[in-house]
DNA sequence: ACAATAGACTTGTATAGACAACTCAAGCTA
DNA sequence: TAGCTTGAGTTGTCTATACAAGTCTATTGT
């Protein structure tokens, strides 16, 4: 019997499919069980908690739709990828997106700072006024055209090393999902016209209409970082999907 | 025995409850079952399918975490609400948005017309040529201030009424929303300029950038609607929020 | 008239068993 | 050796049953 798998458990009351989920998400949240690691069977969980089999199958089939989980018949069930943001307006990776196309991707890095945050940047960040800071400005480039300028504001105590990471190998992004993975979101999308200095830096005209993303990420009760993304307009869409 | 219940199915090969979901979703999406209606209890189904409750109880249990049905024990299963937020760039009614600003919402019809699907328009609806269409130009107002162009077709076998509603009482969204369902969209969001028309409509320069919104939207696998809504950069902006 | 109770109907959970379908590896055969 | 078969282990589905728990209505008792 491994019943003291379900110890230490927020509310005790809870159906038996449930807390087996928890225990798993937990093991998964907690690191025990890495990514692709197969997970027990469903005949071993039956033996090892002493309950049926129907019940364990439901525990693993929502995990399952929940996308914790991947099944494979025949060969058993495994702990699934972080989701590749798909859906909607998620958080994207540029560099992979570009490279998704089939397109080549490269970045210019022109600005990388420490500093303490004004009054608006605090505001913007929730933190107060003077707080440590980044500040970077990042070109990115598909197949040698410019398609985003990525001017950003980072708190210092969420991702203390921003400054020191090498942005021709990763992006601002890759590292802040590995240092303060984002749980919440805003972003706000307009259409504007670029500045003298964005028309040089995107190579465009000043008539351009350009796409504008403001984001701020959160990770738990943190702002981690608020950026400001502009795109041509020319060469970039937003794609969105909603529903089933 | 209902079992004709799963006769036209694309897919006969599919499990039982597989095949339930489906006729439910049907049901909903082309509007035999009203939001809160009712429907069948699962002791019904068992009696009309001739399967078993538990086979009965996935399905509507699945259903139930896909928010399209709402469950209360002791009463029985009812069509769910729409949800008012799906986290992110929800479909708005635009009317809904601006009083809920604090705003006066007044439209204008431009065009209402009965029409024969192009082969353009009948590739974006994923019609036949010729298949029966509606095309609406619409501007909406915001305190007399344009706001949105809206210009629409939609697929006539599923919104047959189209051209005999009032739009001046109900926006498009609501007659679509009441009549198919959404369940499923796209959407494609540019910055772009005016056309000089589209400059007078909605009284603003001609170097004024737009956010251009390209919405599809489904209900069950028939494309309901394609629009595209036409912003003014200066007086709109896209809100979306994700995570929690 | 009012309150309490009982019963019917509903969904929620759990069980035990059965068979299908798939994967892999070991063993067998030509 | 190459290919086939078999069997063990896995998930996928379905059934029949049981009891718990929530909601409402009709009946009963005071």
């Amino acid at each position: 019997m491994l019943a003291h798998l379900f110890d230490d458990m927020p509310d005790a009351s809870q159906p038996i499919y449930a807390k087996l989920k928890q225990a798993i998400t937990q093991k998964i949240s907690h690191g025990q069980w890495q990514v692709n690691q197969r997970v027990p069977s469903e005949a071993e969980w039956v033996k090892a908690l002493g309950v049926s089999r129907m019940t364990v199958n439901r525990a693993l089939r929502e995990l399952t739709a929940e996308g914790i989980l991947v099944r494979h018949q025949g060969l058993g069930t495994f702990v699934a990828e972080k989701k590749a943001h798909s859906a909607l307006f998620e958080v994207h990776n540029i560099a992979e997106e570009i490279i998704a196309r089939g397109h080549q991707h490269r970045s210019e890095l022109l600005v990388l700072e420490s500093a303490k945050a004004s009054v608006e940047e605090a505001v913007m960040l929730g933190v107060r006024t003077n707080h440590g800071i980044f500040r970077s400005v990042v070109i990115h480039y598909e197949d040698d055209l410019p398609i985003q300028i990525e001017e950003r504001i980072v708190n210092a105590s969420r991702a203390p090393d921003y400054d020191k990471q090498d942005f021709s190998k990763h992006t601002s992004y890759e590292y802040l999902m590995t240092t303060a993975p984002m749980t919440e979101g805003e972003h706000l999308v307009e259409a504007v016209l670029p500045t003298p200095t964005e028309c040089e830096r995107l190579q465009i005209s000043p008539t351009e209409p350009c796409l504008q993303i403001n984001r701020r990420t959160w990770a738990g009760d943190d702002i981690i970082t608020v950026a400001r993304l502009l795109h041509p307009g020319s060469r970039f869409q937003l794609f969105g999907h909603f529903g089933r």
